[in-house]
DNA sequence: GGCCAAGAGATTGTTAACAAAACCGGCTTT
DNA sequence: AAAGCCGGTTTTGTTAACAATCTCTTGGCC
C-alpha cells in the first residue's frame, strides 16, 4: 500500500508546480515583470529552489528571461493559438494512431467508460463547461499515453497542453460545441478499438482542426480579445 | 556593429550548453550516475548554477532525476529513436506545408544556395559525412524556422534535433544515403519555391520515414546496437 | 523644455556553509 | 550462510550572505 503521494517531492517541484499552474490559470498576467523575492514570499521558498524551477519553466517556453533584468510571464497571441492547434492536430494524430496499434484492449474498455460517464454529465448539462473541458484533457491524456511513444507523450502532456490550457483561461473561453465533441471523441475511440491506426488519425486530425477552426471564427466575430 | 556574442550569458546557460553538448556528443555515458561535484569541478563552476542548467535538461528529457539520489543521462534504445522519427514526420512535415506558405524569396534563395554548397562537399568526397551530418541538420533548421510557428520551431530545434543528435553519435551511424537525401532535399525546396504547401508537408514526410527505414534496416541488419 | 549622464537603490547572479536524506559497509540474528 | 538492521560517509537539498548588473531618479547641460 502506498501512502498518497511520495513526500519526497523536493521544493523545487512544488515551486514548478505552483507557478506552472500560477501562469497557466492567468494569475500572474502575461509580460509581467515579477521579482524573485516576491515569488519567494508567495510560495514560501527561498531563491535557491525558486531559480530552478524558473530555469524549468523557461525551458518550457511559459517564462521568458532577459539576463540580469529578470522574468516575466510569456506573452501570448491569438495567432501563436491557432498555430499551437496546427501541431496539436498532426501530433495528437499520429498518437492516436500509434494508440490504435498499441493500447491494450483495457485502456479501450476504460476509455469508453471514461466517455460515458462524460456524456452523462453533459446531458446533465451542469457544470457543464468545466466538466466538458476537464473530460476534453481526460481524453487527449489517454490517447497521448496509449501511445506508448514516451517522447511524444512527453511533448504533449509536459509542454503543449499546457500551454492550451493557458490559452484557454486567458481567453476565458469553455471549449464549446460540447456534443459535437462528444461524438468525434466516440468515433476516435471506435477507430482505436477496431485497430484501424488510419482511421484514427484521420478522425483525430478532423477533430482538432475543427476545434481550431471553432476558434478562429470567435476571434473573427470579436468574441474573443486579449 | 555587435560583438561578437553578448557576454551577457549567465554561468547557469554556459553549463546548460556545455551539459548538453556533453551529453550529445557522449561524452556523459547514458544511464551513468553523475555526480554535482564531479560536474561542478569539470565545468569550473558551483554548484547553484549547475543545478539550474540541471533542472533545464531534466525539463527537456535529456536527464532524469531522482530526488536525494542524483541524476542520470537518459537511457536511450534503438526503438525510442524510432518513434523519435515518427514524430519528427509529422511536426516537420508541418514545418514544411508552413514554410512553403511563409518563407520569403530572400529565405528559399539561401536555401537554395545552402544544397549547392552542401552538393559540392559531397561531390568531393571528402570529409562526407561530417559535412553531410551537418548540412542535414543545417537544411531542416532553415525550414523549421522558416515555418514562422515559433511553438514548432521551438519544439524541434530546442528538443527533437538534439535528441537525435545524441543518438546519432551513440549509433555513430553517418546519416549514410548522401546523394538520395540531396535529391529528397532539392524536391522538398522546389515544392516550397512553388509555394505547393501541400506537396512540401508530402515530400518531407516521405522524406524522413525513409530515413527512419534506412535506420530501421540496419537495426535488423544488427549493424547498430546500443 | 527636453535629453543625457551619473549615482542610489533594488534586483539578479553567485558563492559558501548548513541540514537532511540516501548509499555502503559491517554487524547481528535467524 | 543469508537476510535484515544499523551507523558512518557521501551526496543532495536548502539556506543565507556577498558581489555584480540593471533600472530609475535626480541633476545638469544643451
Amino acid at each position: 500500500m502506498l501512502d498518497s503521494l511520495p513526500q519526497t517531492q523536493t521544493r523545487a517541484d512544488e515551486a514548478f508546480d505552483c507557478l506552472q499552474t500560477a501562469i497557466v490559470k492567468g494569475e500572474l498576467a502575461p509580460g509581467e515583470k515579477i521579482g524573485e523575492l516576491e515569488l519567494c514570499e508567495r510560495f514560501q521558498l527561498t531563491r535557491g529552489p525558486l531559480r530552478e524551477a524558473l530555469g524549468r519553466l523557461e525551458s518550457r517556453g511559459l517564462l521568458v528571461r532577459r539576463p540580469h533584468a529578470g522574468v516575466k510571464v510569456v506573452s501570448v497571441s491569438a495567432g501563436e493559438l491557432l498555430e499551437l492547434y496546427r501541431i496539436r492536430e498532426v501530433m495528437e494524430g499520429l498518437a492516436a494512431r500509434q494508440a490504435a496499434e498499441r493500447m491494450t484492449d483495457q485502456e479501450i474498455a476504460d476509455l469508453q467508460t471514461t466517455l460515458d460517464t462524460h456524456e452523462a454529465m453533459i446531458e446533465q448539462a451542469q457544470g457543464q463547461a468545466y466538466y466538458q473541458a476537464e473530460g476534453d484533457y481526460d481524453f487527449h491524456h489517454r490517447i497521448a499515453t496509449g501511445s506508448r511513444n514516451t517522447k511524444l507523450a512527453q511533448m504533449l502532456l509536459g509542454d503543449l497542453y499546457y500551454m492550451v490550457r493557458m490559452y484557454r483561461y486567458r481567453l476565458s473561453t469553455s471549449a464549446g460545441r460540447p456534443h459535437m465533441a462528444l461524438g468525434e471523441h466516440r468515433r476516435i475511440v471506435e477507430a482505436i478499438a477496431q485497430r484501424d491506426g488510419e482511421l484514427a488519425e484521420f478522425l483525430m486530425k478532423r477533430h482538432i482542426n475543427a476545434a481550431r477552426r471553432n476558434i478562429e471564427q470567435k476571434i473573427e466575430e470579436g468574441l474573443l480579445t486579449f
